[in-house]
DNA sequence: TGTATTATTTTGGCGTCCAAAAAAATGTTG
DNA sequence: CAACATTTTTTTGGACGCCAAAATAATACA
């Protein structure tokens, strides 16, 4: 609540509002989308032609209703997102690699495209240029002209600052602080966004199935890190300076093992692949958390030793997934979620440590603010984050673009444009 | 984004927004309103004449602008709201004992009054009953015909459900899942609410420093328990089933000190009057909880003890400290908010915590995070949950009452009235 | 071929906003 | 004190977006 209301906030919520039911229907009749929204015939019948003409939507040509083939009455006309009215860019920044890729406006992937390149010892002054080049390079490949380009979308490990448009930390990088939105805008003047990777798994999740997702949610990603993205009220949250739901860096137990972020006792210390591993090592407090991935056939091996009842290993999943479940216990108290989801490769070993989530749970907070929470794994690849982050970056092209209309059809980017 | 956008929706908004603006600023003039809107002049006259005649708002006779007594033009004629369009109810409810408040449509308090009640032994059946009757009196006494009655909010010592009107778990009663809603509606026919007494205390805050506490924010309660209201986006966050929050509860150590909820380890069990003492007692682990409230005059004497150098009693507040102190930690990393405040009666032994506070906010979270969050206290009394109700109960009122004009102006209440 | 049915478009009206002009109410000034 | 300046408020006329109802379009069925 900050906003006058006039038509024009009229116009560009009920624009959202059809954007948004093609999103998740895909391609509808006109008198569908009203049912959708709420909108009647007659506003559809305006709305679509305003965006039809404005090269948002289009009407298609194939109806293809196999599934319904003989109805009464005029036959419905379909109308869906035109893939030209825009593309967006996703990029994917982790240990010493990216990841590029781009989509048209339905969110179908045209290319994509990975790098090796340097994070761990990069510079911060330059590693934004770098990143930039890379797209320039990827852009000229695909054919692109960037002017097409209606977002940038990036995605990191570890904590982004999106206001500041900076990696503020992440365990790729030996460095802080390091800007990334600037010089992207600076070279290609492309609006451009950055957010943490596992946010951008909850933004792919809303946009496989909003009602199942879209509440009030809190998706866990485990794997070479834990993180996790927050839904509240439909929305990620992102907290005031981008930096929130930062699960792995939230402390289990003080004086605990020590973590990449250089605290000790945070649940990815515990909980990471990392953390795991040294949890089963001879000397676990001699052991330095691991900056590079580990590699994966000391964790299967891990798993395997654990399925056969090798009790140290059996300990370290149990000592993971209490941590894991004391963290998810305290989320609980304070934002009593709907749904908690359980996501990434870590899930591999979930029989191994569901068992101990629940229990730390059961342990940690009152069942009265427990019961109500669903929880549920659900086996999504590491190519979540691709998608998630289309969908977000899409979602805030309707937002920001499409439902403007054609009287503001500003940019809104480059505060500065040197 | 759920609501189609129609005229309608134009009007509540910008009716809400006057409203807004002259609660937070008092009787302004038309054009003042405008600025703090961003409605034009002639917009302003409009929704002004409409909710004057709805009896909402009233022009103001005496301007009484002895701070710019002698401008040119045109003098202004200030508005603000009727006080007579509608009264509001605030009840808190507390171990043995309830407290309720009239307020006219402005928030001025019109009486008040505090009754005995018993409460742990209370049976679920009839206590709320038993509020009714005593709220019945409380109007009956004042005089005030219960349909000038626009809205009860009841503020409660403990978790909860505002969906089903219940008072899931409170250290005031023995008994669970306590029907509070349904018997006042049904006897009073007026829309009622209920909800935990921390997050009404956020509620005054916002209603007194909208611009401060406004943002995203955790307001924290010490006294007899430890409460919080959490403030995400301008906005009391209650969580879907109005549980949210209960940092009091959230697990600190596991199996450390029993709580009054049955679980240990919660931040509470260190860090309520009952913790603190406890933790100074000769056998803490042989301590049990306690359900009444602590005499105040062994808190003074521990405090004081503490204050003379006391080892055990230091350590007391050290460990309470603590508790609170990775408590926020987590939030931090969880929610990243702007801003920390503390507040209640726990505060007056701030000196002998907030070190502990700091370092372990230091210890339990990584820099990057905890550096954009500003902590502070505040003064405030347990009048503030009164105030904050009223402010809650007063906004719902706009939103729902006031905003809604002409048209639409259904109590909305009531699904099943007998 | 005519009728039933359903989707879409057109028409006319309504509510809200706003800019510009007019009116109202006061202070300033010669 | 009359004319002018200044500021607030109201009035006027037009724009935009929504909707109900009527008209039109396109198909199936009998």
């Amino acid at each position: 609540m900050k906003q006058k209301a006039d038509s024009e906030l009229v116009r560009r919520q009920n624009r959202r509002l059809v954007l948004e039911a093609l999103r998740e229907a895909g391609p509808l009749a006109r008198i569908e989308v009203g049912r959708h929204t709420g909108l009647s015939p007659a506003s559809m019948t305006s709305i679509a032609s305003q965006m039809i003409a404005d090269g948002i939507l289009q009407e298609l040509s194939a109806p293809d209703l196999s599934t319904v083939p003989t109805r009464r009455g005029r036959p419905l006309t379909q109308i869906g997102i035109n893939p030209k009215a825009a593309h967006v860019v996703a990029v994917k920044i982790s240990i010493s690699g990216m990841e590029m890729a781009l989509a048209d406006a339905r969110g179908v992937l045209l290319d994509r495209q990975a790098s090796r390149i340097s994070t761990y010892d990069a510079a911060a002054e330059s590693f934004g240029d770098a990143i930039a080049a890379e797209i320039s390079a990827f852009l000229a490949k695909t054919r692109t002209a960037s002017h097409r380009v209606a977002r940038i979308a990036i995605a990191v490990q570890g904590v982004a600052d999106s206001q500041a448009g900076t990696i503020m930390w992440s365990p790729a990088f030996r460095a802080r602080n390091i800007p990334i939105i600037q010089p992207i805008q600076r070279a290609l003047h492309i609006p451009c966004a950055i957010a943490n990777d596992a946010n951008m798994i909850a933004e792919g999740l809303i946009g496989m199935d909003r009602k199942r997702y879209g509440g009030t949610a809190a998706m866990v990603f485990l794997g070479y890190g834990v993180g996790m993205g927050l839904v509240i009220n439909g929305e990620v949250y992102h907290g005031p300076t981008g930096a929130a739901a930062e699960f792995g860096h939230m402390n289990h137990l003080p004086d605990g093992p020590l973590c990449r972020c250089g605290r000790r006792g945070c649940v990815e210390a515990y909980a990471a692949d990392y953390g795991i591993l040294r949890l089963a090592a001879p000397e676990p407090s001699a052991v330095a958390p691991s900056f590079s991935a580990v590699p994966e056939d000391e964790l299967l091996m891990l798993e395997a030793r654990a399925r056969q009842g090798d009790p140290t290993a059996r300990a370290a999943y149990a000592r993971a997934g209490e941590a894991i479940g004391y963290g998810l216990a305290r989320l609980i108290a304070l934002l009593n979620p709907g749904r908690i989801v359980l996501a990434g490769p870590g899930t591999r070993a979930l029989d191994l440590i569901e068992s101990h989530i629940r229990e730390s749970i059961d342990n940690g907070v009152v069942d009265e603010l427990s019961r109500n929470v669903e929880i549920e794994a659900v086996p999504i690849g590491t190519d979540m984050i691709i998608k998630g982050t289309i969908d977000g970056a899409l979602r805030s092209v309707d937002r920001e673009v499409f439902a403007q209309g054609p009287m503001g059809r500003q940019p809104q980017m480059l505060k500065e444009s040197a």
